[in-house]
RNA sequence: GCCGGGGUGGCGAAACUGGCAGACGCAGGGGACUUAAAAUCCCCAGGGUUCACACCCGUGCGGGUUCGAAUCCCGCCCCCGGCACCA
C-alpha cells in the first residue's frame, strides 16, 4: 500500500506516468542509426545480473541505482549515454536450481528474465530495452561461440590433459578462480583433483600484459591489487639438479652414492626446479617433488617403491582443503633417489611430500631448510640436514637456526660468493650456473590457464567436432550456433562427462573437414565466457550477421565508466580483459582494455549483519518500492553511506528521504503556484544554493552520492526556513540536482514548472558562480593555545587586526588573555585565531 | 605470514591542504496542531561538572611533531577484504 500524504505526491503514480512515457518516447532507447552517428557518446555500463528465481536483489537494485545516478547525470552534462542491461542467463547456479525445482531450466530462465526485466522497469533505470543480451538466447551464444572458434584459431584454446579442480556436488570441473580456499565457490564442497582432458584458454600467455596494464587503468585500487595478487608475479630462476644413477647399495642401503663419474649414466634425467631465492643454492640440502610428478616413477628406487606407491595413493586421496592446510604438519617420503646440488656439487636425496604443489612452478623444489620456513619444518621431522647460507645483521655463518630465517643478508657457507648482498648474490649464482647450463632466470607466474570445460547442461556448447583422423576441428561459423538440445533429463553424473554426451543422435555427425563419421564436443563452456564479452555486444545487437558493428564499436568502446562488485575482481575482470586484449590481436577490436575506468560499489547490510536467507534479514525490494516509491527507495540507498563502501539498511531510515522528496514536492509546487518566475531569489538562499550546485557537481562524478544528497537535504532546510515562501529561482535547480537519483519526480516537477520536454533532454547541468558560492561573511574560530574560547563573525577576508581587535573585545577571549604573556598570534584567513600565550 | 582498506555520538555517517569534531539523516526527548491518534511543523540532543556564565574530557590504545592533530610520524590492538605449504 502506498504512502499517502497530504501535500499531493503520490509516488505510484507519478512513477507510472514517467516510465509510461520514457517508453512512449523511446527516451533512453538508441536505433542503429542513432548509435552510429551519436554526439559526445558515453558508455555507462554496470555488471549484468543472473536472473535468479528470488527476483532482484536488493545488492542488484543498489549497485544499478548507482550507475543509473552516474548516466544520469552524464547525460544532464551532455553526453550521449548510452546504459544498457541484460541477464546473464546461463551457468550452474540456474541448473542447480532447476534441478532444485524440478523444472528445466530452458522454462525457467525466460519466467525469471520476464520477471528481472519487470523490476528493472520499475526502478526506474535509463535502460535502453532495444539492446539487451540475454546470454542464454541462441542469437547470442552463437557468437559465445564464434568467440571459442577465434581462440581455437589463434591457437589460445587447446585441449589438455592436465590436474583439473572437480567439485563433487556440482560434478563438474571448476576454473581455478573458481575455487575459494580449496571449496567450490558455489556450493563450499571441498574440491578434487582429477585428471581429466579439458579445453583451455591460454591466458596465461597474456599474464605479463594483463600485469602491466594495471598501471594504465583507473581502476579501483583494492582491485588492481587483487588482480596484481592473482596473477602472482615471481621472479627467479630455474635450476638443473642432474639425478644420480642408482648404486648397488641403493637396491638395499642407504648410503649416499658416491660422487664418481664412472657413475654416471649418458643421459641422466634431470630434475628442474623453480625458486625465486637462487641465491640460497649453497643451503639446498634435498629435494622435494610433487607425489604427482610424472618423474617420481623413474627415479624411484627399488627399495623404496612401495612406500612411495602408498604415499602417492594417500595423497591423491586428499581435496584440496585438506591438502593445502599451510599447518598441516608435514608428511613425506624418500624416494632412494639422489641428485647432485649443482653448486656444491654434494649428492642431495629426493623426496616426496604433499607441500609441493605440481600445479605450481616445475612441481618440484630445492629444499632450503635454512631460509625456508616449511623445508625448515620438513627438515625437522625426517632429520634432514639444515645449513645456513645467509646471514642477517646479527648473525654469522655459525649462528644456529631455531627457525627458518627468511630475511636479507648476505651470503656465508657458499664459496666464492660468500659476502655478498643476498639480492647480488642470486644474480652471480644464476649466471655462474647459467655458465654450465645449469639454470636460467625466469619469471612465474601464479595465474593458471583458464580452464572453461563443464560437465554440465545449462551453457553454450563448445562449438568443437572430434574426428579420428582431424583432430578436434572447430564448427564451421556458418553452422554456428551449436544449439543446446532441449533435455529432459539434465542432471549431471559423476562420470566425468556432461549429460549431452547421453545425446547419441545429439553428438553424432561429420567431421567438417573430411566428412568422415565423428562426435561433436559434449561439454559446454563456463559461464564466465559468456560474461567475459557481453559488453562488447549490447550495442550491435541489432546485428544478426556479425558479433560487432565496427562503426558502432569503434563509436562507443572502450566502456566509459563500468560499475559493479568487488567478488568479480579476479574473475569476470580478468577474463573480459583477457578476451579483450586476445580480440585485439586478431584485429577485432582497436582497444586492448575493455574498461578503463571502473568502479566497485560497496556491500548491503541489514542492522549491522549479512543478509542471508538463513538469517531472515534479506530485503525483499517489492513491497518497498510499492510503499514508497522506486525513487525514495533509490535515493535512500544512495544515501545509506559512501557508495564504494556500501552501508546498514535499517527499514527506519528510509523515512528520512521519503521526508525529504515530499518537502522538495511541496515545496516547487507552492514556488510554482505562486512565482510567475519574475520575483527574486533571497541573497541568502541563492548563495547557498550556488555552494550546493558547487558541491554537487563536484561530487555526483566521483560517485560521492550520499554527501551530495545531505548537501541537497541542507540547501532544501534553508529554502523552507521559518517558514518561508520559496520562489522558482530558488528551485528550479535543485529540481534538476535531484533529478539522477529521484528521476521520476524530478520529471513530474519539471513539467509542473512548465517545461514541456523531459527534464533529461530540456535541461542543462545547472552551473554555479564561484563568486556566489563564497561566503558573504565567516566565522571565525578564536583559540588561545589552541583551545576554543569564542568566534566571530566577519565579512570574507578580513584582517588579522581588525579580526583581532573584535577577539579581544570578547569577554571570554579576553579572560584567558589577562596576566599571561602574548607570545604569538597565529591567523588563518577566514578561518581562525589563536593566540599563543604563557 | 604477505598485500590492501578501515576503527569518530545510541545508529548510518561528515570534516577541503593540519585550523570551530559530529554536517545530513535515523532512532530518542520536548513542544505546536488535534476530542484523540497518525501525518505535518518547530525546538533540544557527544560525555561530564554547573541554577547559570562557564569549565573539563572526548575521533581504537601508547608515545611524538606542531601555536594547533580524527588528519602527519613511531610503536601496538582490533575489524573487513585479497593472496597463501606459490617455492
Amino acid at each position: 500500500m502506498e504512502q499517502e500524504r497530504e501535500d499531493g505526491y503520490s509516488p505510484g503514480s507519478v512513477e507510472a506516468k514517467w516510465q509510461e512515457r520514457w517508453d512512449a518516447r523511446r527516451t533512453n532507447r538508441f536505433t542503429s542509426e542513432a548509435l552510429r552517428s551519436a554526439e559526445n557518446p558515453y558508455y555507462n555500463l554496470m555488471m549484468f545480473p543472473y536472473p535468479s528465481a528470488e527476483g532482484l536483489h536488493v545488492g542488484n537494485i543498489y549497485a544499478f541505482t548507482g550507475a543509473d545516478v552516474h548516466g544520469r547525470y552524464q547525460r544532464l552534462t551532455g553526453r550521449t549515454v548510452f546504459e544498457p542491461i541484460g541477464f546473464d542467463a546461463f551457468g550452474i547456479h540456474s541448473e542447480n536450481f532447476a534441478l532444485k525445482q524440478g523444472v528445466n531450466p530452458m522454462d525457467l530462465t525466460p519466467r525469471n528474465v520476464a520477471n528481472f526485466t519487470r523490476q528493472l522497469r520499475r526502478i526506474g533505470g535509463m535502460f535502453d530495452w532495444d539492446h539487451t543480451v540475454n546470454t542464454s538466447d541462441p542469437a547470442y551464444y552463437r557468437w559465445t561461440q564464434w568467440v571459442f572458434v577465434q581462440l581455437f584459431r589463434a591457437g589460445l584454446a587447446e585441449r589438455k590433459e592436465a590436474p583439473v579442480n572437480w567439485c563433487p556436488s556440482c560434478m563438474t570441473v571448476l576454473a581455478n578462480e573458481q575455487v575459494i580456499a580449496g571449496l567450490c565457490e558455489r556450493c563450499d564442497t571441498p574440491v578434487e583433483q582429477r585428471r581429466i582432458a579439458q579445453w583451455f584458454f591460454r591466458i596465461t600467455d597474456y599474464a605479463q600484459r594483463l600485469l602491466d596494464n594495471l598501471k594504465i587503468i583507473d581502476w579501483s585500487e583494492t582491485t588492481l591489487k587483487a588482480q596484481e595478487n592473482w596473477i602472482g608475479r615471481s621472479e627467479g630462476a630455474i635450476l638443473h639438479f642432474p639425478v644420480l644413477p642408482h648404486t648397488r647399495e641403493d637396491r638395499g642401503g642407504h648410503a649416499p652414492p658416491a660422487v664418481d663419474s664412472k657413475d654416471v649414466g649418458e643421459q641422466p634425467p634431470v630434475l628442474s626446479v623453480f625458486t625465486t631465492r637462487p641465491d640460497t643454492v649453497f643451503g639446498a640440502t634435498y629435494m622435494v617433488l610433487a607425489p604427482e610428478h610424472p618423474l617420481v616413477d623413474a627415479i624411484t628406487t627399488p627399495a623404496h617403491r612401495a612406500r612411495v606407491q602408498a604415499y602417492q595413493r594417500t595423497a591423491a586421496k586428499l581435496d584440496l582443503v585438506a591438502r593445502q592446510k599451510a599447518d598441516k604438519t608435514k608428511t613425506g617420503e624418500s624416494t632412494g633417489a639422489y641428485c647432485l646440488n649443482p653448486a656444491t656439487g654434494e649428492p642431495i636425496p629426493v623426496w616426496i611430500a604433499d607441500y609441493v604443489l605440481l600445479e605450481y612452478g616445475t612441481g618440484a623444489i630445492m629444499a632450503v631448510p635454512g631460509h625456508d620456513q616449511r623445508d625448515f619444518e620438513f627438515a625437522r621431522i625426517f632429520g634432514l640436514p639444515i645449513r645456513r647460507v645467509v646471514a642477517g645483521p646479527d648473525q654469522n655463518a655459525d649462528t644456529a637456526l631455531e627457525e627458518a630465517y627468511a630475511g636479507e643478508g648476505a651470503l656465508v657457507n657458499s664459496e666464492r660468493f660468500n659476502g655478498l648482498p643476498w639480492r647480488e648474490g642470486a644474480r652471480a649464482i644464476v649466471e655462474w650456473l647459467e655458465q654450465r647450463e645449469l639454470a636460467e632466470a625466469q619469471v612465474n607466474y601464479r595465474l593458471h590457464d583458464w580452464c572453461i570445460s563443464r560437465q554440465r547442461y545449462w551453457g553454450p556448447p563448445i562449438p568443437i567436432i572430434h574426428c579420428d583422423a582431424c583432430g578436434p576441428v572447430p564448427v564451421p561459423e556458418a553452422d554456428l550456433p551449436v544449439v543446446l538440445p532441449r533435455v529432459e533429463d539434465f542432471k549431471p553424473d559423476e562420470s566425468g562427462v556432461s549429460p549431452l554426451a547421453r545425446l547419441k543422435e545429439w553428438y553424432r555427425t561429420t567431421c567438417p573437414r573430411c566428412s568422415r563419421e565423428a562426435r561433436r564436443e559434449t561439454d559446454v563452456s563456463d559461464t564466465f565466457l559468456d560474461s567475459s564479452w557481453y559488453f562488447l555486444r549490447y550495442p550491435s545487437t541489432d546485428r544478426d550477421d556479425a558479433p560487432l558493428d565496427p562503426e558502432i564499436t569503434r563509436r562507443w568502446l572502450p566502456v566509459d565508466c563500468y560499475i559493479g562488485g568487488e567478488e568479480h575482481a579476479v574473475l569476470h575482470l580478468l577474463y573480459a580483459r583477457f578476451i579483450t586484449m586476445a580480440l585485439h590481436d586478431m584485429g577485432y577490436l582497436g582497444f586492448q582494455e575493455p574498461f578503463p575506468r571502473f568502479r566497485k560499489h560497496g556491500l548491503i547490510i541489514r542492522d549491522g549483519a549479512k543478509m542471508s536467507k538463513s538469517k531472515g534479514n534479506v530485503i525483499v525490494p517489492d513491497p518497498i518500492i510499492e510503499e514508497y516509491g522506486a525513487d525514495t527507495f533509490r535515493l535512500y540507498l544512495m544515501f545509506l553511506g559512501p557508495f564504494a563502501e556500501g552501508g546498514d539498511y535499517r527499514d527506519e531510515g528510509i523515512q528520512g528521504p521519503f521526508g525529504f522528496l515530499h518537502r522538495l514536492h511541496d515545496t516547487v509546487v507552492t514556488a510554482a503556484a505562486r512565482d510567475d518566475g519574475s520575483l527574486p531569489p533571497d541573497p541568502e538562499v541563492e548563495r547557498k544554493l550556488h555552494k550546493t550546485i558547487k558541491q554537487v557537481s563536484e561530487q555526483l562524478p566521483n560517485l560521492q552520492y550520499h554527501t551530495a544528497i545531505a548537501a541537497m537535504m541542507e540547501y532544501l532546510n534553508s529554502v523552507r526556513a521559518g517558514g518561508r515562501k520559496p520562489v522558482r529561482a530558488e528551485v528550479e535547480p535543485l529540481v534538476v540536482l535531484v533529478a539522477p537519483f529521484a528521476p521520476h519526480l524530478a520529471e513530474e516537477l519539471w513539467e509542473r514548472l512548465g517545461h514541456p520536454a523531459s527534464i533529461f533532454t530540456g535541461a542543462s547541468w545547472p552551473g554555479f558562480d564561484p563568486a556566489k558560492a563564497a561566503a558573504e561573511t565567516v566565522r571565525i574560530a578564536v583559540q588561545v593555545n589552541g583551545k576554543l574560547r569564542g568566534t566571530v563573525e566577519v565579512p570574507l577576508d578580513t584582517s588579522q587586526p581588525q579580526v583581532e581587535t573584535l577577539a579581544r573585545a570578547q569577554e571570554n577571549v579576553s579572560r584567558h588573555l589577562e596576566g599571561v604573556g602574548l607570545r604569538r598570534v597565529v591567523f588563518v584567513p577566514n578561518r581562525l585565531l589563536n593566540f599563543v600565550v604563557g
